[in-house]
DNA sequence: TTACTTGCAAACCCTTTGCACCAGT
DNA sequence: ACTGGTGCAAAGGGTTTGCAAGTAA
């Protein structure tokens, strides 16, 4: 039974055979599935399970700061479960297989050779998120 | 004139009205367009343009390298023409609007507000892009 | 001339939605 | 019982594609 389900229970969150699921799927590290990937896996476990109700409840976790969305230039969106240790990702640009990566002195120059997983790097991209002033009070 | 018109045709590609009026107007500072934008800019200048051209002309100057891409979650892709001088992205995650930022110390704790826009920062993220092992030879 | 580019419309992928039914608490 | 979750299928946005006709070099 994973942490998620417990910590997501305790939340007050409404408990489904669909949700748990889902949860249980993401679970791991390295793990940074697509939406039709967790669809699949869930429904090995649960036949019944709906695409929207998987998208659905993604979508919740992300909201609740549980789970992570990782965007794959032109790709479909990956769920990162490691929300909880603050790293970063290493993504194949040919593929889109998604490697987390903690990189050690500055980010813009550094991502050292353990933590590079045989792949090769050709670009660092970093995003700030945040709202703009109209947005602000939104 | 655009130098990037000027630069793409020295790298022999082969000139269009449709071509240069997609590059011309990809240009300037802080631009950042979806593609629908650029067709609704581009047809005002070049009425039979078509959308699939857009799309195509978009695709080759990434490829070039004079373009690139940014993705904002969920959102459409975004074209920014500043390829040529290093810079990151502050993305506004209401209403997806993208300004041009140069973080100054360590980027994962860093933005000066003199480089905010007055837009507030809940988040970073850092993307390195490659090859993994299996695609490397590709 | 000849290979490359264009325009059109249909296809495509990923994701969201409307609505009637079902189930946790 | 009440509120909110689920499944289905259809719609939606963004992007790509196949192919005949057009055009830069």
């Amino acid at each position: 039974m994973s942490d998620l389900v417990e910590r997501l229970r305790g939340r007050g969150w409404r408990m489904t055979a669909q949700r748990r699921v889902v949860a249980e799927v993401l679970t791991g590290d390295h793990v940074h599935l697509t939406a039709d990937e967790v669809l699949a896996r869930a429904t090995a476990r649960l036949p019944e399970i709906s695409r929207a109700t998987v998208y659905n409840t993604l979508g919740e976790l992300v909201s609740l700061g549980e789970v992570v969305e990782v965007t794959a230039h032109g790709r479909a969106k990956r769920y990162d479960p490691n929300a909880h240790r603050p790293h970063q990702h290493l993504v194949c640009s040919e593929c889109g297989t998604i490697r987390d990566v903690h990189p050690g002195g500055d980010p813009l120059t550094d991502l050292p050779d353990s933590e590079r997983f045989g792949y090769t790097v050709s670009e660092v991209e970093v995003t700030y998120r945040g709202h703009c002033p109209d947005c602000a009070g939104l």
